[in-house]
DNA sequence: GTCTATACACAGATAGAC
DNA sequence: GTCTATCTGTGTATAGAC
C-alpha cells in the first residue's frame, strides 16, 4: 500500500527489497505459530518455542508483533485468508452444485487439518478470544467466509439437496466444526488409515449421516 | 472395600464417618476440576482456582492429589465411571434396538456438554495425556465403554440400520467426537435455541447427515 | 489434614548494546 | 531489527506450624 518517499535518494528498489524481507521473515513467523497452534493449542504453545522454531530471539518476535495474543490473530487471519481464496477458487467454477461446493469447503477444512496446518479454537474464556474479536481483519474474513458459506446452504436447501429441516445458521456451525473435528486424528492415530481414506468416511458421515440410507 | 481395624479402640462409626467426610469432600474437589475442566481445558486451568472453588487451600489439595494431572485424571474417571453408569441403565431396557441405543448415548454426551460437566479432551501432546494412559481406572473404563459400543455398532450394522460401508471404530471415533463438539456451544452462544432443541439438530446431522432424505 | 508462607521454575514481556 | 540479559508475574509444588 505504501510507496517509497521520493525525496529520499536511496532507490525505491532496496526499500522494496527491504520490505520483503521483512515480509518474509513475518511469514515465516506466523508460519511457525499457526503449526504449533494446530499442534497444542494456545494455551500450551510458548513464545520461546516459536522463536526457536523460527531461529531468531524472543525479544525479535515482540519487534515484529506486541504480544502472543497478536501472535496468534495474525497466524488466525493466515487461515481465514486462505479459506477466502479457496472460497474464490470454487465461485469460479460455475459447474459445482450448491451441496457439491458445501462438500468441497468441509474437503479443504479436512486437508488443512491432517496436514497440521488448522488452529484448534480456543477455549470459550480465553485471550485469545478478546483478541480475535477485536481483530478487524478475522473478523471481516470470518464474515464473509460466513456469508458465502450461508448462501450456498440457502441454495441448497432450495434445490432440495440438502436437509431443509435444519436452519441454515445449524448447517453453517456443523460445517466449522468439522475443521477441528478430532475424528481425523483419531483415525489417523489408529493407523488402519490413509489421509483420503479418512477423508472419504468423514465426509460421508457429515453428509449422509450414519444411519443407512 | 477396607474395613477399620479390630485392634483399636475407636468405634468403626467413626472411622467410617471420617472417612465418609474425607470421600464427600474428595467429590467435591473433583466436581470442581471437573467443572474447570469444561470451561477452560487442562492447561488454562489452574490448581489456585479449584482450592478457591473448593474453598480450601491449595496446600490441602495436594493433600488429596499429588499432581495437577492427577486431579485432572481423577476427574477423567469419574465421568468415564458416569458413562459406564449411563450404559448399565441403557442395557437393562431390552426393548430398545441397537441403533437406539447408540442415539441415545450420543443425547446423553450432549447433555453432559451442555451442563458445563464434559471435559475438553487434551491436546496431543499434554502431559495429561501420559497421566490418562497411565491410569488404569480410566484406560479400562475407556476398553470397557468402547467394547460395549462396539458391540451394538456391529449389531446395528447387522440390521441394516446403520450405514454399513463405515468401518465400525469410525462410528465410535464419531459418537467419541460429538461428546465435545463445538456446535453445541455455538448453537447455545447464538441464543436463538434451548438445550432440547440444540441436541436434536446435532442428533439428527449426526445420524442423519446434512444432505435431504 | 488444614492452614500460611515460601521455594522453584518458567512464561510473557522489556532494556539496552550493537 | 537483532541480539543477550533481565525483569516481573504467576503457576506448580512443598515446608513446617498447628
Amino acid at each position: 500500500m505504501s510507496s517509497a518517499s521520493p525525496t529520499l535518494a536511496t532507490p525505491p528498489v532496496k526499500r522494496s527489497f527491504r520490505e520483503q524481507m521483512h515480509q518474509a521473515r513475518e511469514d515465516a513467523i506466523v508460519a511457525a505459530v499457526n503449526r504449533l497452534l494446530a499442534e497444542k493449542g494456545f494455551e500450551a504453545m510458548t513464545v520461546d518455542e516459536v522463536a526457536a522454531e523460527v531461529g531468531i530471539a524472543k525479544a525479535s518476535l515482540y519487534k515484529h508483533f506486541p504480544s502472543k495474543e497478536d501472535l496468534a490473530a495474525a497466524a488466525m487471519v493466515k487461515v481465514m485468508q486462505r479459506a477466502q481464496s479457496f472460497l474464490d477458487g470454487l465461485q469460479a467454477r460455475p459447474g459445482l452444485t450448491p451441496l457439491q461446493r458445501l462438500r468441497e469447503v468441509a474437503r479443504w477444512t479436512m486437508e488443512v487439518q491432517l496436514a497440521g496446518e488448522m488452529p484448534s479454537l480456543p477455549s470459550e474464556n480465553s485471550s485469545l478470544r478478546a483478541a480475535l474479536a477485536a481483530s478487524k481483519p478475522y473478523v471481516d474474513g470470518l464474515m464473509d467466509v460466513s456469508d458465502r458459506l450461508g448462501g450456498w446452504i440457502v441454495e441448497a436447501q432450495a434445490d432440495g439437496s440438502l436437509n431443509t429441516s435444519l436452519p441454515p445458521i445449524a448447517v453453517l456451525y456443523t460445517l466449522y466444526a468439522r475443521a477441528c473435528d478430532p475424528v481425523l486424528g483419531f483415525l489417523k492415530a489408529s493407523g488402519q488409515y490413509g489421509t483420503e481414506q479418512i477423508i472419504e468416511m468423514v465426509l460421508s458421515t457429515c453428509f449422509d449421516g450414519l444411519r443407512q440410507r
